[in-house]
DNA sequence: AACCCGTGGGG
DNA sequence: TCCCCAAGGGT
């Protein structure tokens, strides 16, 4: 839940999630979808299915023991380098170097060393750099502290130089490079999309479609996209047979996620009754649709739905 | 190697 | 409002 996700927006999910699935093997039994349900609202929901996958791996490869050094915990599906680094410091006292968003930062600028981190040669001369200053003991402590220090120290903007247990040798501070440390990203203008998106509503129900697990929203429930300029009615009854009796065009909205912007066109339909259920859809009253494992806009879209 | 994969906090 | 990026990984 963590990877590429602040503290503050993971602990109401960490601690649903961790209510429902205390143990590793209620993870491992439970189905997908009440997984992707928990996860909805977090994004990258691939991270999801991996943890799910890698419950079930640990289930059934490992006789149920958590791999306990980093190459191993590294092959789990979605733990990288850094998270299995994390888990065999924390958990089994090895002596790995981690390599986050905080620990970039830190030794970035305590190191001097320019660069985006993101760019493969930066983040290798990152990682030696990591592993070198690895210490001979208390390796929890070391972890936990170079993280702490990039969150809460040695922060984004505005870092507190004076609280810091290392500022003496700091090559940033000494050089008056803080603001110039860590290399920002290279700035790309971002793709636009634009997409209607289908409302199926009959007697209170709304209808959803299961989203092929690759791609965005893997997995997830949401609803039927057409092309922007197409004509909502046709389409529903050449794909689906579905009658629509009423039409209404909603409000446009743009979800912007990291690498392109998406214009929402919300279409609300309501249908002619006793329809057929087409194999990847359900229909459900708008109160469950709010259980079920929803991106995000569509969330708050069915949720003012939901208010009429 | 560059791109894909979400959402929201904070400046 | 817009921009950056967060306890990164997979392809």
């Amino acid at each position: 839940m963590l990877q590429q996700t602040q503290v503050a927006t993971v602990i109401p999910y960490f601690e649903r999630f961790l209510a429902r699935f205390p143990v590793l093997p209620a993870l491992a039994a439970a189905h997908e979808d009440e997984v992707l349900a928990l996860w909805s609202g977090l994004g990258y929901y691939s991270r999801a299915r991996n943890l799910h996958a890698a419950a079930r791996s640990i289930i059934a490869g490992h006789g149920g023991a958590f791999p306990s050094t980093p190459d191993a915990i590294a092959r789990l599906p979605g733990v990288g380098r850094s998270t299995a680094a994390a888990i065999a410091a924390l958990a089994f006292g090895q002596p790995c170097a981690i390599l986050d968003g905080n620990v970039k930062r830190v030794l970035a600028r305590h190191g001097g060393l320019a660069g985006w981190p993101g760019d493969r040669k930066v983040e290798a001369a990152l990682w030696t750099l990591a592993e070198s200053r690895l210490p001979r003991a208390g390796i929890e402590a070391y972890t936990q502290g170079m993280m702490d220090l990039g969150a809460l120290v040695c922060t984004r903007s505005r870092p507190d130089c004076t609280a810091c247990p290392v500022n003496g040798d700091c090559i940033a501070r000494t050089q008056c490079r803080i603001d110039e440390l860590p290399t920002p990203r290279p700035k790309k203008t971002l793709p636009e999309k634009q997409v209607q998106m289908l409302l199926l509503l009959d007697r209170g129900e709304l209808m959803l479609e299961k989203r092929p697990s690759q791609g965005i929203w893997g997995g997830l429930w949401s609803l039927p996209e057409l092309a922007p300029d197409a004509d909502a009615a046709g389409h529903c009854r050449d794909r689906f047979g579905f009658v629509p009796l009423t039409q209404q065009a909603l409000p446009q909205f743009t979800h912007s996620f990291t690498h392109f912007r998406l214009h929402i066109r919300p279409v609300r339909l309501h249908l002619a009754p006793r329809h057929a259920t087409l194999p990847g859809q359900v229909w459900l009253p708008l109160a469950d649709a709010l259980d079920a494992a929803l991106p995000a806009p569509i969330r708050t879209l069915v949720k003012q739905l939901d208010r009429r």
